[in-house]
RNA sequence: GGACAGGUGGGUGAGUGGUUAAAGCCAACAGACUGUAAAUCUGUCACUCCUUGCGAGUUACGAAGGUUCGAAUCCUUCCCUGUCCA
């Protein structure tokens, strides 16, 4: 196997890391799999907690892509042993376990997804499993003999737990002594991250020198904010984009974000160069934003579907028009005498959660009935188009 | 094992017997303004029923009981968390 030149592969893999441990080491490492031809093994740990993947993981999941690109061996681990503790990273709550059921599931919808963006002809995909169940109970002993208590609480989500009297159970601790041992395992050359994953990911660099390995070089990516351009992107603060949504959805939601947080987005999910992207700031945003939105949408669905979906937006929501796939759902709320009653119907047809949040709906203004606003309990039609808030619904009896 | 403190709505966090479906803040939703952006302003933010009224009813403050005309607030037991002692 031969490979591009050292300096040129640095290059290319620096951007968009928010640090690399050290880079004087992964230059040598480079250095000695071009001497030798064999390809450095990269690890990335994935939790099988989310089923479904967003743009946040994919910061990530394209820098592995770049080490694919220059022929390294890239592998995606599961987690599905370290998944039943849950990483206390960030949490200030100790995690419900998860069945292994659930995990099993969760694992399978990864795979579907991420090669959206990773090569699997190049991708090893592992689970942690493997060596982790094997471990007997004695082997543990000698593993967590390799760590101290204080270094583990001296990490910013356990000190400020601890702190604040909230519960800290001990198989939370081990989380991170777990996540190194898979390094040693694997005998991983490099191994990426979020910024959130450092101190896990360095614990991994100290097993390693333990077990007679040499330390894996670590190297972390920025974390991604989320739609609402504070916290970082994840499904339970509702605040992100999954890549299996549909075309219209996605470019919806990229539009919505700030136009300041747009080029945190050009930076992190294209592999525009900063200086192109410096470029597109003197244009118009929200020109510049339909571009990203259909980049962004390209990437996971197509070209066509990209320009579908801009020509949607443009219509349904710039225009405020009616969109073109309004669903359709029966009116069983009619009544000979007093015509329709709008909260049950709104309700019927999925256009509130309920009946009470349906007259919530209607006494807000937000309910338009054939393209007038409506603020009464009952319409005379039976037969209608609604639009409730964003939601759209063709009525029928 | 002992002593003490605490558990409130999606999140924070008030509330210690009665206009408390539970302040304030954040998030969320809707309306106005716009580039459906952001910012800002306004309103809403448990559920059900209807004759849509500042209507009626049901449920809610860790769990289960109890005291009381009335309990998130008092009592008992249990569960959970933390601090100190052993």
């Amino acid at each position: 196997m031969s490979f591009a030149p050292v300096h040129e592969q640095l290059e290319y893999l620096k951007k968009g890391f928010a640090e690399i441990i050290r880079e004087e080491d992964l230059k040598e490492r480079l250095t000695q799999s071009a001497g030798t031809g064999r390809p450095l093994h990269v690890k990335a740990g994935f939790d099988p907690t989310a089923p479904d993947l967003h743009l946040g993981h994919t910061v990530l999941l394209r820098k592995m892509k770049h080490f694919q690109d220059l022929g390294h061996h890239v592998i995606f681990l599961i987690g599905d042993m370290t998944g039943l503790i849950g990483d206390p990273t960030g949490r200030n709550i100790t995690r419900p376990p998860m069945t292994r059921d659930e995990i099993n599931r969760n694992a399978e919808t990864y795979k579907a997804q991420v090669f959206k963006i990773l090569d699997p002809a190049k991708t090893e995909i592992r689970f942690n499993s493997e060596w982790l169940e094997a471990l007997k109970f004695e082997d543990l002993i000698r593993l967590f003999s390799k760590y101290t208590v204080a270094r583990i609480l001296e990490r910013d989500d356990f000190s400020k737990r601890l702190k604040e009297g909230v519960s800290i159970s001990l198989h939370e601790l081990m989380y991170c002594l777990a996540q190194g041992y898979d390094s040693v395992a694997l005998k991983c050359d490099v191994e990426l991250g979020g910024t959130d994953q450092k101190f896990n990911l360095l614990v991994g660099r100290e097993l390693q020198r333990d077990w007679g390995q040499a330390p894996q070089i670590v190297a972390t990516t920025p974390l991604l904010e989320g739609t609402d351009g504070v916290e970082k992107m994840s499904k339970s603060k509702n605040n992100y984009i999954g890549i299996t949504e549909p075309p219209k959805v996605m470019f919806r939601k990229i539009m919505g974000i700030s136009d300041e947080l747009m080029w945190r987005y050009w930076e992190l999910l294209t592999d525009k160069t900063l200086a192109e992207i410096a470029a597109l700031k003197r244009r118009e945003p929200m020109e510049v934003k339909m571009e990203l939105a259909g980049h962004i949408v390209a990437d996971f669905h197509s070209a066509a579907d990209a320009a579908q979906a801009c020509e949607d937006f443009n219509r349904e929501v710039r225009q405020g028009a009616q969109p073109s796939d309004v669903g359709e759902a029966l009116n069983t709320a009619y009544d000979v005498a007093l015509g329709t009653n709008v909260p049950r119907m709104l309700h019927g047809a999925e256009l509130a959660s309920s009946r009470t949040e349906a007259e919530r709906l209607l006494k807000a203004g937000a309910v338009e009935i054939n393209g007038e606003r409506w603020t009464e309990p009952y319409h005379p039609a039976q037969t209608f188009t609604v639009k409730a808030g964003k939601k759209w619904k063709k009525i029928v009896i």
